[in-house]
DNA sequence: CCAACATATCCGCCAAAGCGAATGTGTCAG
DNA sequence: CTGACACATTCGCTTTGGCGGATATGTTGG
């Protein structure tokens, strides 16, 4: 099995990209709807499955499907190693101001009494349902 | 300072790549001349020079001249972050295979009798002066 | 200064990957 | 079955980055 070569490249690669950066921080509290990653990071519908898609391929996030919605969830790297690294990513992100804002934006969207209009109907991250 | 961020990425893509992967891995026990990256890994000079320039840029190896030779030698970054993630990836080359595999091949090379005709008159890394 | 050597950088080519726009797929309500 | 909705994928286009080959830079010995 020489996966585990390929697999640290891959890792990296996927951890190379601001954007998938910030989708991963805010999955750090648990499982997240698209609808909010597209509202809270302010990009394109297409560019976050993008993104994701790219993430569920370097195996850190995985995917739940409830009805229309498809929820992302941080996965951790099966490979002892990997996930140290993983870990140690995370708890950088953690403490990252830019990702803070990003975390505290998603609060507010989610938890503010009424969704968007755009959100109307969607599931809010289940971490988040105060 | 907003470099932080960028630093974050500017180090995954550095790790992603294997060669650069391997270079770190030779230099895991201290600085090593160009000439001997060369003859171990089997690639070019300018393949092994850009390489290197941009684990340089990315702030994860310094270099060193010393008359013709030039000696690279692991930098640990300054972010307590980026440190620890350097640190896990570091003791993850140290158990691969392939990467036990390139150390013992520059162990066979540096500490023969007699360098290689390439390598006559290198400095041979310090760390194997045996 | 010049030739030889070690290393760095440049050039042209190709594959990977990012992007926006368009289109495809899966699910539900009616 | 059909339209609406959430999401995924595809399509050109542009950028980035890897590569080999050629060339530039820096250092030493003569």
């Amino acid at each position: 099995m020489k996966k585990k070569e390929a697999q640290l490249e891959l890792l990296f690669r996927a951890l190379a990209d601001r954007t998938r950066l910030r989708l991963l921080n805010l999955m750090s509290a648990g499982e997240v709807c698209v609808c909010f990653f597209v509202e809270v990071l302010g990009a394109s519908q297409p560019k976050i499955s993008r993104h994701l898609a790219y993430l569920r391929r370097a195996g850190v996030v995985a995917a739940r499907r409830e009805g229309k919605w498809m929820h992302y969830r941080i996965e951790t790297p099966e490979d002892p190693h990997a996930a140290r690294v993983f870990a140690e990513v995370m708890t950088w992100l953690g403490e990252e101001r830019e990702m803070q804002k990003d975390r505290a934006r998603m609060e507010n969207i989610c938890c503010s009494p009424r969704l968007p209009v755009r959100l109307q109907g969607a599931p809010r991250p289940a971490a988040l349902s105060t």
